[in-house]
DNA sequence: TTATATTATGAGACTCATTCTCATTAATAA
DNA sequence: TTATTAATGAGAATGAGTCTCATAATATAA
């Protein structure tokens, strides 16, 4: 499905217009697989000559977080990243606290788990945020 | 040892002199096992009579969480909480996305599982955080 | 003790990511 | 097309947390 359909669709669905910076915006996005901040979202279409504002970057982010074709992170430091969500499995991060550098990881076995203990409290998982912060190898290494 | 020998101790390893302001706000800490922000210490102290400013309050807890004596958690809504380390073993959260409530959680399993994918990536743990969004008992039987 | 040197505190200014406001512009429906 | 309604942009507002600096308190030396 192209681009433009995947989040025309999406629009659609939450009763919104599509627009020329909406595209723009969710171009950048599902066109890389970093974690970038809402403001290197907004400087990277600035650069390339489309003047969109930081507000509706934000805005749009948000209806893309909703409609799971993003991934809002919370990394501890103050600024949100977002990654493309399209075709990606789910997996959580490694941050390296030194360089910044974020791997993503998946296991079953602590999946299963997470199931298991919630089930046991009686409760319902929604979601779940696991990050490891570690020393990479290359700053391990110095 | 009593709880102004631990702040002390922690104090003194820091360099740092020991004040009314500082045990004031250990002792508001220690006592709970709630997990609070800054506003909600700052106004136990400030209802019970202890004057102490924000600024204060911040740079108290920074001290703490750096010795180990508290523990700071980001559960992604913007604003700190802070909870009691002392005798306490090694735990991750549950959160109700409806009430809030916070419930702790301890797995080998995923304890251990964390170290095999860090080892798996050549890198060194440092620390992690592990939170399960849930809606709670109370909140699902609704 | 008491004086001296140095650190801690408080009040409020400041920061910075994010959200909000509202006048203007653009997309859709008729 | 035009009318209707939503989206956008610019910048003000927000709010947790940090910083500044004059004043107060603690620790050290005599």
């Amino acid at each position: 499905m192209p681009s433009s359909d995947i989040l025309k669709k999406a629009l659609k669905k939450e009763g919104l217009r599509y627009t020329h910076q909406r595209q723009a915006i969710w171009d950048e996005l599902s066109a890389s697989d970093e974690h970038r901040d809402a403001e290197e979202i907004y400087l990277a279409l600035y650069n390339s000559g489309l003047k969109v504002s930081r507000a509706t970057v934000y805005r749009t982010i948000d209806v893309l977080v909703k409609n799971n074709l993003v991934r809002k992170l919370d990394l501890g430091d103050g600024r949100a990243r977002y990654e493309n969500k399209m075709d990606t499995a789910h997996h959580d991060h490694l941050i390296c606290v030194q360089c910044g550098k974020i791997e993503e990881f998946m296991d079953n076995v602590i999946e299963n788990r997470q199931e298991v203990i919630v089930e046991n409290f009686g409760y319902r998982l929604i979601r779940h945020i696991h990050q490891l912060f570690v020393i990479c190898d290359e700053c391990g290494s110095k």
